[in-house]
Order: C-alpha cells, then sequence, then structure tokens
DNA sequence: AGGGGTATGTTGATGGCGTCAACATAGACG
DNA sequence: CGTCTATGTTGACGCCATCAACATACCCCT
C-alpha cells in the first residue's frame, strides 16, 4: 500500500513481481532471478513485466530500493554500538539482498532518485549515529569488508559471529 | 607455461580461453562474460571450452586462481603502508577481476584446491606484514569494504584516491 | 448510459546463452 | 603402421531477455 493502490487487471502485478524476484533472490542468489520465472510466480505472461519495468535491471533496481528503506529503518532504530554486528548479521542471513543492494547496481542506477536516495537514506542513519563524518565512513568501511568477506568465505570462520565481536571492539 | 604444455590441434586452447574471457571481463564486467563469445574470440567452435573445463564456472575459477596469483605476488612486494592504497587502487582500476575474484565463485570453489590455495597465499602477504592476525584482519575488512563502497558508488567520490589517503591514516 | 482512449496483459517471434550427444580428426604411442 | 585418446565440430534442446502486434478491461467525459 505505498506506491500503486488498485491496478487494472492482476490485483498489484508489480509488487507480486518484487515479491516473485526477491523469493528467488533470497533462494537462489543473484542470477537465478529470471523476469519469466517471477512472472510465472506471479500467474503472469512472460513479458507482463514489461508493463511496469522497463527491464529486468529497473525491476532489480526498485527490489534494492525496497530493501534499502527497510535496512535504513532496521539501522536507525538502533545505538551505536549495535550497528556494525547487525550489519553483518544481515549481509549473512540474506545474501541475494545484500550483493544486489551493494552491487554495480547502485553505480547504474546512479542518477535515479528511487535506489541512491533510499541508500543515501541507509547511511544518514550511520552518519547521524557516529561522532564524525569521517568515524562514520572508517566504522561503514570496516563493517562492509568483513561483511563481505564472511559472506564471500574468504575468511575460513566457523563461527562468523564471533570473529564479528572480536574485531568490532 | 604452467598446467598445460603443448595441446593438440589450437596450439593453447586453454589459455586463449582465459585470455578472451580475461578481456570480457575487464571490458564488460561480470555478465559480459559468455563462453561462446570468448570461444568465438579464440576462433574455435561454441563447445570447444567443454574439453577444457567442466562448465563456465569451472573457467571463471580458473581464471580468478590466474588473477590471485598476480595479486598475491604483487601485494607481497610492497611494505605495509602501500598494501592498502594498492588494495583499493586494483580494486578501482579493475572491477571485473576484482568482483570476480571476491565473489560467490570464491565460497563455491571452497574445496577446489587451486582457487582457495591462491587466495590463502594472497592474504598469508598481509598476514606476513602486520602485526598481529587480528590487526591483519581488521585492515583487510576496512580496505576491502572501502574498496567494495568506492566501486559500487556507494560513496560519492569525486576523487577515490583521496578517500583513500585520509581513511588509510 | 455509452463510447473512445489508455493502461494492462497475451501471443508469437528473434537472437543469445549454457550445455549435451554424436560425430570427426589429429597427434601420441605401441 | 595401426590404434587409441585427446581435442575440436555440428546440431540440438531448453532457457532467457526483449520486441511487435494484438486483445481486453477499466476510466472518464459527454
Amino acid at each position: 500500500m505505498s506506491t500503486s493502490e488498485k491496478p487494472y487487471h492482476h490485483g498489484d502485478l508489480r509488487s507480486a513481481l518484487l515479491d516473485a524476484a526477491d523469493a528467488l533472490l533470497d533462494q537462489g542468489g543473484d542470477g537465478a532471478v529470471s523476469l519469466r520465472e517471477a512472472a510465472r510466480m506471479a500467474g503472469v505472461s512472460a513479458t507482463a513485466a514489461y508493463r511496469h519495468f522497463a527491464d529486468k535491471e529497473a525491476l532489480l533496481a526498485a527490489l534494492a530500493a525496497r530493501h534499502f528503506a527497510e535496512f535504513g529503518a532496521a539501522l536507525a532504530g538502533k545505538p551505536l554500538p549495535e550497528m556494525g554486528p547487525a550489519y553483518v548479521r544481515f549481509a549473512l542471513a540474506r545474501p541475494g539482498r545484500f550483493r544486489l543492494m551493494f552491487g554495480p547496481l547502485l553505480r547504474r542506477a546512479g542518477g535515479r532518485p528511487p535506489l541512491s536516495e533510499a541508500a543515501g537514506a541507509a547511511f544518514a542513519a550511520l552518519n547521524a549515529a557516529a561522532p564524525s563524518p569521517e568515524a562514520a565512513l572508517r566504522a561503514w568501511a570496516l563493517v562492509h569488508g568483513l561483511a563481505h568477506l564472511l559472506l564471500d568465505g574468504a575468511i575460513p570462520a566457523e563461527d562468523p559471529e564471533a570473529v564479528v565481536a572480536r574485531l568490532l571492539t
């Protein structure tokens, strides 16, 4: 109940497609998302998505924007010391979402308002809680890098939580 | 001149394919690499690659391993304070390689020797130069995160080098 | 109330991709 | 010199993203 109220035929194809793509993303990772499969799940024809998104990338960008909004809200509610672990925990729990949100899309959709604004808002939460912009950036980089390294298996960690606790002072 | 000396028909299809895939990777990013296109560039038929690689992922893993070897060697030659900036500079200069090397592949090819060993060797260089394992990990995460954030445009930086210099003390 | 216009969805096609099975060939090695 | 195996080719299958042409259902205006 945010952008589109009551579309014509389906009910709300736009968000149904986003939901389907999201399920694919969470289950099979980034490459497992296909327009055709999402359409199949939503019960519509293969090309129906083109009435709501210019192309596959536009769908993914909308999905990323949606997740950035959630993510930013979740972070904003927490005190500073909990932000880092929460960030890493999110990345490990939802690798697909994390990789989509902070991926090549972000740069390519740079000019576009929905995605870049949502991402900016999420970072604003961190910036507000840190003592200085420089400290915020440093903390962000540390946490973001840790998330990626754990996610990609670059750090052979038996217990990721332990690593996080040890490194994030 | 490492694994295969003088193959039968082509000359050295295996490395020709790796070179072609590398060119595609550097030019068009991760998704622009296709077995068929690489084969086309090497002047062979579409399915010739399957005599040298089990599937596309195996080719990419071999490519990543090759780059990890180079990367590790380049890092090992530098004194500690230069490692961070060199790391970030590499990521920004070769986004495709960087994303391939530290991507889902690393985790999926976990058991396989060539890739995971090459990656471990690269990290060993850092570990050797740092005062403690914990410090090494922290520095790695900071630098890795910074590289990713700059690469993905999450940090709207006019001059990435300046950001790097300011954050890496 | 009725009729045109537009937003929404479908069908069919095109070209690209990864991958498999069957076939061809060339170099190694007896 | 002949056979065996590594290498490469052809043809096919199913999947994908995307386009053009067509169909339909809802909205709004008269």
